[in-house]
DNA sequence: TTGTACGCGTTATCAA
DNA sequence: TTGATAACGCGTACAA
């Protein structure tokens, strides 16, 4: 690899003149500018990012950690940050904590150690002391789709107890009464307050939660599917079922149709957040759909600009939480 | 940040006992290693991976770049790609071309200037400069999916023009005569292998492709849908589609519900590749099934053996082609 | 067994 | 306007 030492040589300067001319950061003659920039160019000359990030004690990457990979979720928030990201002259580190506490802790760890600049992160952690971990963490965190309570970090989601409300009420309007509900695991902020909206619904009509119409799981398809599969085991079978995210949905769908029911005529189901080509589904599932791109942006312009302001302690953390918007699919029974 | 130097006056030793006695470099007493390693825990010392990679010329960054960051195949890749980098305590820095070649060279550029230690392409370049500007990398290379012809790097991919055969073949043998083709931009090795495929097995059938039938889009569904509107206002119109890629079935098989055929009654339709929970869509897409796992395993073990070796230009480059699977569906009709 | 000094590439400070 | 030099943190050859 070329050094600024080449460059100073094949323009017959010093390093310090060629430091100066290539960022500008000095008075340099027109002449030694051009002569230098050629001489960069000429050898192909490209500076040695870790020189500059012993120099200044910090990397140009900036990490992005999720708890599924493979949902589309995280494909579709990716997307966006990596290319604002790399607009802003940063590249982007994944790491998935595949929804595992333990995995995330070792990620921020690395992370940690390699000194990125800012961490955008989908917590799956829980408790007083992960909060406390997070806390620690000494780059800008601007947290996404999971809320943690308590913790002075910049959050961006979407309204999780409305989401899981307005599906329930949509459910008890047309006559269900018996409602299944699939959820993420306990003890993440989603997860609760989806079941929260949902519970609140009922209540609101004079329906009592039944806890043996409600499991929960990380979220994902299969794990879903089985719970499912035991929920229609049950003796008090729900005529309707609302699942957590997109492919709990998607795999509550599917274990009701292997089981031999009808979607909708036997079982109704909705989810929350959306599938790519979801239209292809049959029967189309009535959800809430998130407004990702919106979700994405937000959350990698608020840790643009924590990096750029550096640490202001001063800044109180922001919490914003998206409405999310009824798309109305064919996988609900009207029971009126 | 916490140093060595912190490290060596907590322990009330020197920096280069703390170095040697982290590292196990050289003979330490076991009552100082045990002091070194008290205090570098103690004040939680983790090493400058800047600092080391100033040193040591190199990062332990890894590259992953891909043409679809959205698309659920390279979710799968890149979930078995970071799993195993982390493992072998490499991060992962993921790059989107968005089937951009110039986005592609500029993520190139950016992650060359940033000395990754080694990475997984998923190239969408052309043409002879192309190459030689992959060959020019300093770095090791494993390209994936698409294979560049000429190109001294390994590749890992599923052998495309089995694929597009199989499928062509399966419809012949139903019966079907006019097959219009939604392929991948024309130079991509996968899709004009893909469309070869294709070809062949109508040629080995008697029957000549027609040029009205075959269209060509980059690999992404809403191309998809657009062309497979265009296709069937033409005046031949097809009886069954084959879809290049995953999302452009979808994308077809949308288009062609929406324009109010029946599928597979009016029009069949068949894809390459798989995508989760497809056995929802309905009608369930016929379709060859990538090893997509398997893939994602021999690419990030070929480059981590790369990165281990050190560049052995003794070693020609290794071409892995996966078998694609053939999975049944009920998008087909049978025309005899 | 431990401490000192140097170099990796860059930038900033200071002197010429 | 330019050039020499120190510093960032780490690892190691060399000296003690």
């Amino acid at each position: 690899m070329k050094t600024i030492r080449d460059v100073a040589e094949t323009a017959g300067v010093s390093i310090s003149t060629v430091s100066i001319a290539l960022r500008g950061s000095g008075p340099v003659s027109e002449e030694t500018r051009r002569k230098v920039l050629a001489a960069a160019a000429a050898i192909g000359y490209v500076p040695n990012p870790m020189a500059r990030g012993l120099r200044f004690g910090g990397s140009s990457h900036l990490a992005f950690i999720t708890g599924d990979l493979t949902n589309s979720f995280a494909g579709a928030v990716l997307r966006v940050v990596e290319r604002c990201a790399a607009e802003a002259g940063y590249t982007v580190i994944v790491a998935n904590s595949d929804g595992n506490p333990a995995r995330e802790a070792a990620a921020l760890d690395v992370l940690e150690a390699q000194r990125v600049a800012g961490i955008l992160l989908n917590p799956v952690g829980q408790g007083p002391g992960y909060r406390d971990r997070l806390d620690r963490i000494a780059c800008p965190v601007v947290t996404y789709d999971q809320y943690v309570a308590g913790l002075g970090r910049d959050f961006v989601g979407v309204d999780s107890e409305q989401a899981g409300r307005v599906l329930t009420e949509y459910l008890l309007r047309l006559g269900h009464r018996r409602i299944g509900f699939i959820g993420g695991s306990p003890g993440l902020w989603s997860a609760d307050m989806r079941l929260q909206g949902y519970t609140k619904a009922l209540a609101a009509a004079g329906i009592t939660a039944d806890p043996a119409l409600i499991v929960a799981a990380y979220y994902r398809g299969a794990e879903a599917y089985q719970r499912t599969v035991t929920l229609l085991a049950g003796s008090t079978r729900p005529t309707a079922i609302l699942a957590a995210n997109n492919v709990m949905a998607l795999g509550a769908l599917q274990a009701v149709l292997d089981l031999g029911y009808r979607c909708p005529a036997d079982i109704s189901v909705v989810g929350i957040d959306d599938v790519p080509w979801s239209g292809l589904v049959k029967p189309r599932l009535t959800i809430v759909a998130q407004p990702i791109e919106e979700l994405a942006q937000v959350a990698i312009e608020w840790l643009l600009e924590h990096m750029a302001q550096g640490a202001d302690p001063a800044m109180p953390a922001r919490r914003l939480e998206l409405p999310p918007r009824f798309v109305m699919g064919e996988s609900c029974a009207d029971l009126r």
